[in-house]
DNA sequence: TTGTAATTGAAAATGATTTTCAATATCAGG
DNA sequence: CCTGATATTGAAAATCATTTTCAATTACAA
């Protein structure tokens, strides 16, 4: 049978492939929504019943660390992960449902050098995130 | 004695004035570092050793609620708080002593209508921090 | 000055996350 | 295909941040 690239990937880096990590690669890989560690541990234990949440918090960890997946914030918390952007992408999240998109968009170049130049700080990383309801959510709104 | 404009705030805002309340609003509202519940109750206590850390919470919540500060969102975890941004300002943090800079810069407009178009999304807030390191650290990093 | 309702701090409760640990499973090497 | 070293597991306990509960205290309007 054949894995799921994240878990070749994860492999490569020395990590035993178990079906507690298949279970949670599984659900993350798939979802276009932000999930909790307890969202993929409810989620991942119907493929997977005997799977602990540590085990989901550890695998997290992992698939963090690998760049695969990234924790998201938001006004009511930040605990949740998704798939983490390709390239060089930035998030726009429903905040009824949780659903992302993405979108590329950096003329912030310009801005970030002139902050640069005003304020004497190096700027190392910047954040750009987007919040509103999906398309989905907005006909239900009205 | 003349109170600080937040406590003044609060006041009309039909909150008591205690001791407690001032000591914490001392500490938010002049720091220039993102400050977590734990450390505006150190540095609040040698103003008011009776404090209590419950207080420290309560009162941060209720100048969240004000719009006198507000909660910060980092790589390191999200607990801390600073003075919240005048007008339409955005964040500027230094990665290594927490030392804040503020900046505006909203061409933003353009942008985020251009995705709302794309995405279809019902875009109502967004947020941009810029991380680095202040001119300070810089001068010690190197 | 006084009464009442807001506020306090301590302790307990909650919720999220991490650590510990003995049992189990993966997988490299024979 | 076995086998053994070692990574991984899940449960339970520990930790850490935050919230709730509650009886005592305090601010402040009358």
């Amino acid at each position: 049978m054949s894995e799921h690239p994240w878990l070749i990937q994860l492999n490569e880096q020395g990590y035993r492939l178990t079906d507690s990590r298949r279970a949670v690669v599984e659900i993350m890989a798939e979802s276009t929504h932000a999930l909790t560690p307890i969202e993929v541990y409810d989620e991942a234990r119907s493929a997977h019943p005997a799977l602990g949440l540590v085990t989901v918090y550890r695998t997290l960890e992992a698939l963090e660390q690998q760049g695969l997946i990234q924790r998201v914030h938001q006004p009511q918390g930040c605990q949740a992960f998704i798939t983490a952007p390709a390239g060089h992408q930035h998030l726009l999240l429903c905040r009824q449902c949780g659903e992302t998109a993405r979108f590329e968009g950096d003329d912030l170049e310009t801005l970030i050098k002139s902050i640069a130049r005003k304020t004497g700080y190096q700027i190392s990383e910047h954040w750009l995130q987007l919040f509103g309801l999906c398309p989905n959510c907005k006909k239900g709104q009205a």
